[in-house]
DNA sequence: CCTTGACCTGGAGTCCACTCCAGGTTATAT
DNA sequence: ATATAACCTGGAGTGGACTCCAGGTCAAGG
């Protein structure tokens, strides 16, 4: 059995780096990966869709224990896919939750940009008016009370 | 001026540790908190404030040393207000991304799932084949290949 | 007077998720 | 024959973000 991805080319095509998959393999994310005569490792595609997984479940923020224990209700097989797939739905609910905060923060941050906005024509136009009337940059500057 | 939240206060108003609040000073993000006669700290509404928009740009993903670098900004006054909103309007930027992302990972694993429930559907098929025709369980399980 | 509770400081420890060695093997190119 | 490249292993180091700890101060209550 020659075939199979080297650990590079799945480096490439999954932007994980070469640790970072030995590293997957030793904290039992990975199945131990198969290998050629020379001891190099063999990445099949069945490989390569769980790494695939693996890597949307870490963007999504799963957190590494739990990927462990997924990973490990997987090696058990077909048993424990209803459990699999519960864990799915939590984290799918969890992000859902997560996302609507993002979305929160978001309308926030979006509220606080406007407020600089309004602030910087403050300024702008006070330090028109000091100049006009001859005020101190420091009086100016002195008046703004940095609030936030 | 012996007005002004108490550390702990702070902590239960914001859900921060009261570690972290003294981290958080240590390393920059918070200005020195002003003391009372007794050396504790007292936070003003000012402060709070700031605290708040931390934990936002923290919990969009802003990193830390971003943090820092913002603080010490704001630090500077108005001057720098400019440069603050250009900061804020580049993180709203890259959190879009990153929500567009958390999107693209919700679609995928809804499909997943959906997988999943196939499966879990086939394996009881199977299962309750395998009962009809004596089949044992062992040879049910070893007939998945477990694919994904 | 003594204890209790809330705070203080500087520094060490922890967890996560990598990332980087050092030293060794094997296959290929010159 | 040897050098280069691509791997291997076990283990140490890193950076971020806290979190915990030892030892100390201070004000109020019994």
């Amino acid at each position: 059995m020659e075939t199979g991805l080297t650990i590079q080319q799945v480096a490439q095509q999954t932007g994980l780096s070469i640790d970072t998959l030995r590293y997957y393999e030793r904290i039992g994310l990975l199945e131990p990966i198969g290998r050629a005569q020379n001891g190099h490792r063999r990445y099949t595609q069945h490989d390569l869709a769980w790494i695939d997984l693996l890597i949307r479940l870490r963007n999504t923020g799963m957190p590494r224990a739990e990927m462990v224990r997924f990973a490990q209700l997987r090696r058990q097989g077909s048993a424990t896919l209803t459990e699999r797939r519960l864990m799915l739905e939590q984290h799918q609910r969890s992000l859902e939750r997560h996302m609507q905060e993002l979305e929160q923060h978001m309308a926030e941050l979006q509220q606080k940009i406007a407020r600089i906005k309004e602030r910087e024509e403050q300024r702008d136009a006070a330090s028109h008016a000091a100049h006009d009337f001859g005020q101190s940059e420091a009086a100016v500057v002195a008046s703004d009370p940095e609030t936030t």
